[in-house]
DNA sequence: GACTTGACTAGAC
DNA sequence: AGTCTAGCCAAGT
């Protein structure tokens, strides 16, 4: 849990992670629903924006409100979104890699 | 403390 | 290429 957390906190800004993939850094390659269970229980200071699923899109309970809020909130990170989707290709966040900081166009 | 429910995913059909 | 199934594990009942 607390795992969960730190490593989405070092999400840097302008880049996504998917549940599974975070499941995954964590040692619980099928874990994602808890990673999921995680971000709704998600104490404040946690960037739960910056986790989609694994086809880049918003898959939260609540669409008419947090889901808004996550697009709005990563498209003001230089996230854009395509279809309702995030382009994982172009935004997964590879750790331990340098980061390629994504700007604005 | 079992039973159900999920911000999930990969594979089968 | 859409739908179903089975694993996973923390929280709430």
């Amino acid at each position: 849990m607390a795992a969960v957390y730190r490593l989405v906190r070092r999400i840097p800004r302008g880049h996504v992670l998917t549940y599974g993939e975070i499941a995954a850094r964590l040692g619980r390659p099928r874990g994602a629903r808890m990673v999921g269970h995680a971000m709704r229980v998600c104490p404040p200071g946690i960037p739960w924006h910056r986790v989609v699923n694994a086809r880049g899109a918003i898959s939260l309970r609540a669409p008419m409100s947090g889901m808004v809020t996550q697009r709005i909130r990563l498209e003001q990170e230089g996230v854009a979104l395509r279809a309702g989707r995030v382009p994982l290709k172009h935004y997964r966040w590879r750790t331990g890699s340098v980061t390629v900081i994504a700007r604005n166009p």
